[in-house]
DNA sequence: CGTTGAACCTGTTTGC
DNA sequence: TGCAAACAGGTTCAAC
């Protein structure tokens, strides 16, 4: 459910809801999914949400300790299918939530995930800054010089690059095929090998798309929510991803999936070309 | 460097 | 209807 954009549509509704608000008290229920859950149960409770912001699919609550400790950082991932929002106590929580914090305001910000394949840390200085470096660049602020060269260095096919959050982070499946299809650019290509127009009309893409989804509020393909419990709406604009079978927007030739960097990947056969085969026919 | 497949978990959809 | 397989928004690791 979470990529770049449903990530931080969730963090401008956690925003006005969570920041200036104090942590009182921490209860757990699964904890296999979080680093050092001892140390989430002793080190929030007292501390204040100073600041929330998002690094690629990340969240980062900053916090202040009540009692002059050093400032740290709750990092949290969603995985495939995790949540987190706010609610009031007297809602009933639903099966697999495992972190609910009680909040000044009386609310409880409620960590919710199925699958358990995100992750929660309670991080501070060398720890922090050690994870922030494993980062790659922001696909939104990223210039498209520096994109180019990148992508220049790369021989890895395009779209397991678009997926390497060590190289952008917050893109991942349904978004690097939304920009593939807007880019025309067929998924196994060698990064390297994109001409100098299809590198920029990438970058281009990939900040047209991941801007419109945010402004859509994310794609909700089963359950994902934002803070207030809405779907988001750009899975109705999705032109590749999960339309195999129907036809491409621009064309009408059929969308197809194929299995990339173990993805599932959608494009348009017709609109974004397959490399030539790399078959030595002759060798000099 | 890069690729593949498996692993981590639960739920839903698809196929026989 | 029932049951098994396939698949899902993600990441990591071993083996090649």
């Amino acid at each position: 459910m979470p990529e770049l954009p449903e990530v931080e549509t969730l963090v401008r509704g956690l925003r006005k809801s969570v920041v200036g608000r104090r942590i009182l008290e921490v209860r757990l229920g699964k904890t296999d999914f979080i680093d050092d859950a001892a140390a989430i149960e002793r080190g929030l409770p007292g501390c204040l949400v100073t600041a929330i912001e998002r690094v690629g699919k990340f969240f980062l609550l900053r916090l202040k300790p009540a009692n002059g400790r050093v400032p740290a950082a709750l990092l949290v991932h969603l995985g495939m299918t995790g949540h987190l929002s706010p609610h009031r106590p007297a809602e009933p929580a639903p099966k697999h939530t495992h972190v609910v914090m009680r909040m000044d305001d009386g609310r409880e910000l409620r960590y919710t995930d199925p699958r358990r394949f995100g992750r929660m840390a309670l991080l501070s200085g060398a720890a922090l800054a050690a994870e922030l470096a494993r980062h790659g660049r922001e696909p939104l602020e990223i210039s498209e010089a520096e994109f180019r060269a990148r992508l220049a260095a790369r021989r890895a096919r395009i779209k397991a690059l678009l997926l390497d959050q060590s190289f952008l982070h917050g893109i991942g499946n349904i978004y690097a095929d939304e920009s593939l299809w807007r880019a025309r650019i067929h998924p196994i290509r060698v990064a390297a090998s994109l001409t100098q127009q299809q590198a920029r009309a990438l970058h281009r893409a990939i900040r047209k798309v991941l801007a419109e989804a945010i402004r859509l509020g994310g794609s909700s393909i089963s359950d994902y929510r934002d803070a207030e419990g809405r779907p988001g709406f750009f899975q109705l604009r999705h032109r590749a991803y999960d339309r195999e079978g129907k036809p491409c927007f621009r064309c009408h030739a059929r969308i197809r999936r194929i299995l990339v960097a173990g993805r599932g990947s959608h494009f348009c056969p017709r609109c974004q070309r397959a490399p030539r085969s790399k078959k030595r026919t002759s060798k000099p």
